[in-house]
DNA sequence: GACTTTAACGAACGATCGTTCTATAACACG
DNA sequence: CGTGTTATAGAACGATCGTTCGTTAAAGTC
């Protein structure tokens, strides 16, 4: 890795967890070359604009997602055990990586949901992704019989995230101790509804 | 109403529509000013300071809230009916008031979760309130029998307040026009849940 | 080790930020 | 109507914003 590639993830990695913090809208040059100790201009040139800079946190974000939440899971037999992996990690990632302010995209999500532009764009990708990964999951479990033939997919996926932004808020802005415990009570109830056989009425 | 009430109350309307696109952490005098036809010192002088602005923008939508969304459930009978209404109108309470972006507190919640200050305690004061608001109607439907006496009640509102974020950000940036139906699909689902005793096992 | 490429700096740009001050206009009240 | 009060405007402040430019120092290449 030449010396650009590697101060530039130096950038990144400042930036990311920065971001985390105040939001991927916030980021300032400034202040980023103050935190890595480099000059404004010098810094500038790696991304050639401040927005191609919230682009690149916005992908590196992704890429460590998939690297903390999905990438683990796949160790686990397809189905529920996988699916139920994916949210644990999901659910706690914020603490694997270096995100001391919570998760970049979901708090862009909130900001840029009416800024049409390129970072909405690149945050909508990452929730069409998140939700195809866990779509996909959710599948697998129908296929494998964990969950009912009829299950609506897009219906559970719909609820998962939802599960996750309530912990999310619970967590960092309640300081619920709990959170992550109702979490799982939220999902385990919502598969073992998917999970039994429909009743007769 | 005197005339400085009067002009306080158009730039707040002005202040909470446009937070409501672009954050509270976003907003500016300068900005402000353009939009209210006014001059930014005339504008600051109403309030102060920047953050006293914000703070006031915070306290408009907990107003407003309050008036688009609990109060009218209040017509409704108590219990499940009721919790059913508010929900239906948070739902859709950004579109009946003038919130063009969302909502400003939500926003604010993903924005200062890990900022401390008055603009986060003010947040947390309110999503504080609105938990224990939807606490309240769900104890109602416990005492009415509409739910299992041994229902957990922050379990319940900790899954409610998710399918209100999930709703949120399936229609504001993935445009699921299902998302509504999606919501009450959950809620129901939910219901239904601690409604029926529990079984023998 | 000489040469080329590239990475980093420092200074400066115009724009905008929040805020302060002074002066003038509009209002409220007797 | 006149007078005291309050609301608004305008100019200016230092700070920071994102960005550009020319130059120097470092890294990569043969």
């Amino acid at each position: 890795m030449g010396k650009g590639e590697q101060t530039r993830q130096a950038i990144l990695d400042e930036a990311f967890s920065l971001a985390s913090c105040i939001g991927v809208g916030a980021l300032s040059i400034g202040v980023l070359a103050e935190r890595t100790h480099m000059s404004k201009s010098g810094l500038f040139a790696h991304f050639g604009s401040k927005e191609e800079l919230q682009l690149a946190v916005l992908r590196e974000s992704q890429m460590r997602f998939g690297e903390a939440v999905v990438r683990p899971a796949l160790r686990e037999p397809r189905g529920l055990p996988r699916l139920r992996a994916m949210l644990a990690n999901w659910l706690d990632w914020t603490r694997a990586v270096n995100l001391p302010g919570g998760c970049v995209i979901n708090a862009a999500a909130a900001e840029f949901d009416d800024q049409p532009g390129p970072l909405r764009d690149e945050v909508r990708k990452a929730l069409i992704a998140l939700r195809d990964t866990l779509g996909e999951a959710v599948a697998r479990a129908v296929a494998e019989g964990h969950l009912r033939p009829d299950t609506d997919i897009e219906q559970l996926v719909f609820e998962i995230t939802g599960i996750y932004q309530a912990t999310q808020q619970s967590r960092r802005m309640l300081n619920d101790p709990d959170a992550g415990r109702r979490a799982i009570v939220a999902f385990e109830r919502l598969v073992r509804d998917y999970a039994v056989p429909p009743e007769k009425e």
